[in-house]
DNA sequence: AACATGACTCATA
DNA sequence: ATATGAGCCATGT
């Protein structure tokens, strides 16, 4: 396991209920700026062994990444249920995502 | 045109 | 089978 690995998953366990991040700033908090596909990957391929939130994971544009509906249902749903407001049908309210801010003093 | 962002995809270890 | 790094490519700024 990469360190740089190990810190994407600490980071995505350590977002907090009702807060999402982006893949950009998981990378770049996890010391790879740029390496935003790293971390798409890892979500796809270990988000279940290693228990992450991935519900919480959104693109840079503030929206739920997925393709498949079935799934973006899934994930809206889980983000719902935390209490996370939606913007639009994909958007996520802005107020949400600020959790990058607290994030990038520590 | 140049740059950033990808729930990709493949080849390796 | 699992984890990692990297490349291709579409889309949007």
């Amino acid at each position: 396991m990469t360190q740089f690995t190990k810190n994407v998953i600490e980071i995505i366990k350590n977002i907090p209920c009702g807060k999402v991040m982006t893949y950009g700033q998981i990378a770049k908090a996890a010391g790879s700026p740029g390496a935003a596909r790293q971390v798409v990957r890892i979500l796809h391929s270990m988000s279940e062994k290693y228990e992450l939130p991935w519900h919480r994971v959104i693109n840079s544009k503030g929206e739920i990444g997925f393709q498949d509906e079935e799934m973006f249902h899934t994930q809206k749903s889980l983000l719902i249920s935390e209490g996370v407001e939606f913007s639009s049908n994909r958007a996520i309210s802005l107020l949400i995502y600020l959790w990058d801010i607290e994030y990038e003093q520590s």
